[in-house]
DNA sequence: TATGAATGAGGATTCATTCAT
DNA sequence: TATGAATGAATCCTCATTCAT
């Protein structure tokens, strides 16, 4: 991913470029949140749209939701997970996840008699890493589709099982 | 990561780097292979130990042996994550992937009543990937720590409950 | 030569001469291809110029032609011959002096009464590598200038006296 | 020509090179000087043999001796005047060219009545340069035998027919 | 005396960034 | 405002040379 490559993709001059983004890093950056907040929209839409339906609802609609936006973007998560170093945009893919952790409480809140779960917090940290790391996988595994149904039943039943699995064992302090 | 600066850390010259490793791109994969390999006996040798074991017991130990490893080169973990492209090693990093995924189809295979799988090959793929996407995400998450019990907990909740959950409804064909 | 140096006596930086040449051996080769074009040029001019003229004034002509095209151009020569190693280019020198023998050979043909050859390839061989020698000795020697008419004289002698020379022996099979 | 792969052919150290040689430039040029010097003794012997014979004879007798040096040694040749920057033993070689020169000198002046020489140090650096650039055109490539008796016949005319070619016009001061 | 691992200066090449047009 | 040629700092890699063993 050279600048000049960028601009030539982009059908502009690198000048051109310069003239819109300080820097390199910075038009990584723009391209990164962009992104990210197409994909923050997506799921909060698709969760403010089931709210009041049953969990296994909820969490389909926000998992499919999920998978469409980065099927759609297949290639552009590709590149942005191969090429740019995970320094430039890290803080605003952290602000995503930071939404998605609260989407996910909300859920687990908003079920608390189906959901058996110590410490919500924690939850809501593994759901949204684990599935950010099945969809992650995927999507840069050739042999796979992003829009395989199987594969979001799969995804939906991971987070369902976690959050209804009978209560963890009592926590005992550090071994 | 020039090859100055991995010369110097190294407390070598230069000059020595390239006489131990044909290119710099060499010198990273010979790194990630290293600890790849580690990471893949370190979880074949916890699954061997509980090989008798119930199902549970099986898991806690591999995702215990999982967890120490990379707890263990936590900052490696950080910088090949952060700064290698995701060309170089690429294919090692998939073969210890193939041979966990291996592993978690063994553990299905041989708890068959307590699980309930449809396709246990994308069982297995979701465990692995998910399991993963959890590991990486707390390694780059300064305020996480590896050697948490608790995290370790929830992943061993995260894939049993995944594994032991009802059958997945039917699959139906592609919308 | 050093691509910076270059760069420098240039007047330009390393950058723009990596715009216009893609490797340094590229630049190089395309000084050679220059050079040569320019001197095959010059001879063959001076030989179309002179097609009507006899043999003498044939051949002082290209001598002629050559020792000016090297004179102007020997500060150049110099570093070619001394500087480059003699891969890049050698193509180049190599097609210049197939050109320069096909003139010697047409010349060769069209005296074939003043002139005694048994094998013209051979003879056209001879004097292109002589001429050549004499040239580039001449080139390489700081006491000696390529626009001495003398020098000029003697080659001309030296291509004529063997041009002319009474018909060799008649071949004998190898000692 | 790196001093590991010239230690590796000898069959010794780097560190045993540099025992018997300061340089990497003193060891070329040390090549140079035994390879020169044995050019110029078998050249010099060959023009002692013939001291007494016709003119023909010796030019036939140095002209071989030297082709026999350098088909002998042609694989060298052809390294050192291809991968040597042409600065490092450049006097050694000079210097043989220098006694050749007188050779050629001793030779004219005693066949005075046979050879019309209007300048004996002009016609002795032309027989010497035109020879070596046969030669040494002949030695770089890789379509011609250095023993080739028909090479050897068209080099012995080349000399002899310059030096018994009509006497020059009478030199004209320059313009 | 022979070895060859270690050294690091030097050199080719890339690419983000600038700025005159 | 758009362009893209020019810039040169930064980086990978080579190889002559040294020196501890």
């Amino acid at each position: 991913m050279t600048t000049t490559r960028v601009a030539a993709v982009a059908g502009v001059s690198v000048g051109s470029l310069y003239q819109y983004f300080p820097s390199k890093q910075a038009l990584a950056r723009a391209v990164v949140e962009r992104t990210s907040h197409e994909l923050a929209d997506a799921m909060r839409a698709a969760a403010a749209a089931a709210v009041a339906a049953p969990l296994e609802q909820k969490v389909s609609a926000v998992v499919g939701a999920l998978l469409a936006a980065k099927h759609q973007k297949r290639s552009l998560v590709r590149v942005l997970d191969t090429e740019i170093p995970r320094t430039h945009g890290f803080d605003i893919v952290e602000a995503v996840a930071r939404q998605a952790r609260a989407l996910v409480r909300a859920m687990i809140d908003a079920h608390r008699r189906e959901v058996r779960i110590a410490d919500p917090e924690l939850a809501a940290y593994v759901v949204v890493a684990s599935v950010e790391g099945v969809v992650r996988t995927a999507a840069l595994d050739p042999s796979r589709r992003l829009d395989d149904p199987d594969l979001e039943r799969a995804i939906v039943r991971l987070v369902l099982a976690y959050l209804r699995a009978p209560a963890e064992a009592p926590r005992r302090r550090r071994r």
